[in-house]
DNA sequence: TATTGTTATACTCTATAACTATA
DNA sequence: TATAGTTATAGAGTATAACAATA
């Protein structure tokens, strides 16, 4: 599918909703899942869970983090996250590290967590690459930054004027 | 954030994984997070689920489809869809229709889900058009554009190579 | 014999409210 | 009194396998 500058409007304000596959939540729901579908077998491997490795990553890209802030990184529910930290500690993934503030549940890799993420790492780089190579490193670049940017759009307009 | 062209290298390979924000799921994951977030009271406030909604979509866009084709456009799987059916048809906004082929389940839209469709389908767009102006409409029409593509791609690579 | 859905089952996540502990 | 998390609970989605019906 190709889309040039002038076969069509630039905005959808005539186009309602502008058709099921080309709506916003949509597009960016089908990427995700065609995406996903790529690397999910890779983390069934492993026995751990896409949010469970989500919570993996954010910790081994940023160190030890509460559980507020990787709620909200790995856009996970506070309530899910408590489970999750139940069962990556259990695996012995993650340890709870004190924090100045008693009230934060923090966490951290532990070098078990640590190695699991760089034997991940390597293989997940591979699968990236792989997309990046079919569709294009610019392309993909750009789209990082559109999405990353329209991101920061939205989370201003909800500060803003805080849906309904 | 802006990331302008030449402040990074094109490829993330000297940058591995890129960093937890930037990696292409958690940026999908989050771009789709945060626009959600704006359309998710308007689907609260009508009693579906997210799925129920995309299942209604889909059906107002292309008429009556089978359940095969609705859990590939709608990314919903057998089972669920199974579950959703008995509710949206409990709740008169689609019928069972017969079709040539017995095995499959076909729906369609009720005059009264063809209602409400119309009802929340002028909320959406109006959300979006908030969306589409604070970030530009044709950035939006760029990113709407490389989703599209990714799919395509990701896609394409499953079939000549299937994950795992 | 292959395909389409449904059922069964187990697990996980989502979502909200109520509660506890700390600041 | 406000904040951070946990617990409780209900509901829904995810995922796989087994089954029924149809082609």
């Amino acid at each position: 599918m190709r889309l040039d500058e002038d076969d069509r409007p630039a905005s959808g304000a005539d186009d309602p909703m502008r058709g099921y596959e080309a709506s916003l939540p949509i597009a960016l729901l089908r990427a995700r899942e065609a995406t996903m579908r790529r690397f999910k077998p890779h983390i069934d491997a492993h026995n751990l869970t896409v949010q469970q490795w989500r919570v993996i990553r954010a910790l081994a890209d940023s160190g030890p983090l509460d559980a507020r802030t990787l709620s909200e990184r790995c856009v996970i529910l506070p309530p899910s996250l408590t489970r999750i930290f139940r069962t990556l500690e259990a695996k012995g993934y993650i340890v709870t590290v004190a924090a100045p503030d008693a009230r934060r549940h923090t966490v951290a890799l532990t070098d078990k967590g640590r190695t699991l993420y760089e034997e991940m790492a390597a293989t997940s780089e591979r699968i990236y690459e792989e997309i990046e190579q079919a569709f294009g490193a610019e392309k993909m670049r750009r789209l990082l930054e559109l999405l990353i940017e329209l991101r920061d759009t939205a989370d201003a307009l909800s500060r803003e004027a805080p849906p309904e």
